[in-house]
DNA sequence: GCCTGAACGGACCGGTTCGTTCATAGGAGC
DNA sequence: GCTCCTATGAACGAACCGGTCCGTTCAGGC
């Protein structure tokens, strides 16, 4: 037997009632916000009791807290390992571009969130520990690809990474975060599938023609 | 005395009552969101009581309800008053987006209530009587200044007015929506004033050069 | 097998919150 | 001045909800 044995069917098993938790908690807050989201429906859907959101977590702040850090961990887990430098820089900033454009399209419980964060005006995501590492992935790989776009020449050099950060955030969290106040108005639904790849390549265009405005 | 007598200081005023209730509840729904607004809370920084916002309003809903369409129907007004026919395409465009920029600027409630009615999946916007009518005064202005632009050879032909209403929303709803959780993970302040004119002048450069784009 | 501590469940509590009831003050018309 | 109806206020109630208490079960070390 090895030290690290097989992980065979436990009973009793705190890191998968932990995880379950959580799973269940981030669908319940994206979907009906902090003040709205039930203890007592969450636990309801768990297979566990309330009892254990508090043993596990102290409370509902403390839980949402951790769907809060678990949502953004993973996010910048695929920042981290997008590769683009093989890419030539125009062709790397559209393909970043629609990165985050299907990311934010999969993860629609990512999106609420931020926007469920916001209306708190961030003061969870402020305290937490985990803040000060989120910007760094998601600049990184767009600082470099401006650097070289620079360097060849193909974009304007009074351009700051995060401006266009902010650009590329702001379609496809917009996207997300309006679409039913967007239908409501203008009944057009921004995640009709025939839409999508009309709108990936809206942004891939409007970021590039921008960096590379009056370039030829 | 006119027919219409001064309207002086009534001890019982229900104009006057209503008014108040929508002004205090717009800013706390604003605020606290729906599930996290109270209503005994609205009802105290009235000068009334919570009897009277279940005498005009029916409820907590009803009162929701009510403030929505109030903040809907100033952005509105607004927009019908916009002319900008006598500007060129180029510069009406910039001036429209602008204008939109300006509003969102001075009006974060509206924008905030927006982010919270699209958590609750614009369910009351949508059984709203006043929802049809919401479109067009947006989107008759930018209608008009496309085709111009078009029909003076300067903008592109393939574009929808809806798409680029969507991007000059996008870009600024996106600065008063998630401009909190955006200084927590970037330590930058979208609403600083040092950075308003730059903002400003973005949005209508990305705009423009993107209907603009392959042309002279 | 027994003992210890981690993992767990269900009942319960106290404060909060939406909504209602009862009572009445004030103005308009006669 | 009387009456009727709108506008208003204070207090109440019942459901809800976050949080806690007390007791139980299971796994693993010895």
């Amino acid at each position: 037997m090895t030290a690290e044995s097989a992980p065979r069917e436990r009973v009793r098993d705190a890191e998968r009632t932990r995880a379950e938790i959580i799973e269940v908690a981030t669908h319940e807050f994206a979907d009906q916000g902090y003040a709205g989201a039930r203890v007592d429906e969450i636990a309801a859907k768990t297979r566990t009791t309330k009892r254990m959101i508090y043993y596990y977590f102290g409370g509902k702040e403390g839980l949402y807290l951790a769907v809060l850090e678990g949502a953004y961990q993973r996010i910048r887990a695929l920042e981290q390992e997008l590769d683009v430098e093989h890419l030539e820089p125009v062709e790397a900033l559209r393909r970043l571009a629609e990165m985050t454009f299907d990311h934010h399209e999969s993860h629609p419980d990512f999106v609420r969130l931020v926007a469920i964060e916001n209306i708190h005006y961030a003061k969870h995501l402020s305290s937490s520990a985990s803040r000060e590492v989120l910007a760094a992935p998601a600049l990184d790989v767009l600082t470099r690809i401006m650097e070289r776009g620079r360097a060849a020449g193909l974009f304007r050099d009074d351009l700051d990474a995060l401006d266009v950060h902010m650009i590329i955030s702001a379609f496809c969290v917009f996207r997300g975060a309006n679409r039913y106040t967007f239908k409501a108005i203008f009944d057009r639904d921004l995640f009709d599938p025939r839409l999508r790849d009309h709108l990936r390549a809206m942004i891939g265009d409007l970021v590039v023609s921008h960096v590379t405005a009056g370039r030829p």
